[in-house]
DNA sequence: GTCTATATTATGATAGAC
DNA sequence: GTCTATCATAATATAGAC
């Protein structure tokens, strides 16, 4: 059995310390590109803690990606608990730029689910059931709740409008790298960050209805 | 100096096999991940004719990258000619749609742009100089010449869009295989890449302005 | 031009000292 | 709990037979 919490003495956080560095080479090179090697040298310890703590490659990356969608779990729920009584369109506008608010703060996030949602395999099933199926499932509940007199697109389907905003809101901090060479602009600059996320809203709402025609 | 084109006798075509079977098992398992054996199984040739043909895995990668893009190049051509003298919003919304097509049908070219985009270094410098940067530029340039009172957000910025609508257009293609999980919808199906086409349109330009209210 | 070795390196995992 | 040393494997690339 593989140590969940270290019950004792000198490094209570050394296991903390490897699921973030974990999380960031595997973000940052794939689950193949990244060596374990390496994600002891970014925490600061020896590659055989790895195996200690996590018992396989395998098996760290699962901890780092429960660690990254905990983190949002957090800020979802505090989404959903203060846009309680909203009116539909508003709390899916609302939804909207706290996405693109949160990838921006989170790459590793956009990072991960770009990743390995592109191919069969273990990985994939594993982070989708676990992970990304609550997501889809409750997108789509508010997706549902949208009428086109609320200014959404008629027919609009979740699936859809899953896939459209979270590669329109995603798809430039994925690629900051890339845009900062081909745009000289930061992705991650504060003003940029505000004007994706007036952008894909509006994009997927349309114009506010209940604002001033001007 | 390694042969670029075979001049001689039995195999004309083994390079052009292998150049595709490389863009094949790059764009599935990432570069790290592909092995240059596994690519020349899937061509059905001897694994040390990697080296003798490209010199390196390196280059091998940039002769599938070459190969995927002057695909496109030619698509791009082909509608840029057809579409000359259109008014600017047509020529963005016919740019959108074939765009949707295209990467539906081509699903490499995006895993490429998304997997190369993510992180610094030489193959991100290459790819983005060499093919990137070209494109955005006519994105941009078509992106100028819209008005607003051709139903285009105000103030649209040729970097927000750009990263809009590649994410919004590629991501579900990109995630097929999550899609499919998630929500038992094929995003290969002819009907699906039209409802796509369809609503990254509506999303990027606005209901059309010339047409009936209703 | 294509194939069969093989050299070299890097990886994930293990054994065991401290 | 953390480290050093090592094993077994798989990778890229090279040398050379045919």
């Amino acid at each position: 059995m593989t140590p969940a919490a270290p019950a004792s003495s000198a490094a209570p956080e050394t296991r903390q310390r490897i699921v973030e560095a974990a999380l960031d080479v595997f973000t940052e090179r794939g689950f193949d590109g990244a060596s374990t090697r390496q994600i002891a040298s970014r925490a600061g310890v020896n590659h055989g803690l790895i195996p200690y703590y996590f018992g396989s490659k395998k098996k760290l990356w699962q901890a780092a990606v429960d660690d990254a969608f905990g983190d949002m779990q957090v800020e979802i729920d505090a989404l959903l608990g203060e846009a309680g009584d909203l009116a539909p369109r508003d709390r899916v506008a609302r939804m909207i730029r706290a996405h693109v608010r949160y990838v921006a703060r989170r790459p590793a996030f956009v990072r991960l689910m770009y990743e390995e949602g592109k191919r069969r395999g273990e990985r994939m099933r594993w982070i989708v059931d676990r992970h990304v199926q609550p997501l889809y499932d409750a997108v789509a509940q508010v997706v549902a709740d949208l009428r086109p007199s609320e200014g959404a697109a008629p027919g609009l389907s979740p699936v859809h409008f899953f896939y459209a905003m979270a590669g329109a809101a995603g798809l430039v901090f994925h690629q900051a790298e890339e845009c900062r060479r081909v745009s000289g602009e930061d992705p991650f600059d504060a003003d940029f960050v505000e004007q994706h996320a007036q952008l894909v809203e509006r994009m997927l709402l349309g114009p506010d209805p209940t604002a001033p025609t001007s």
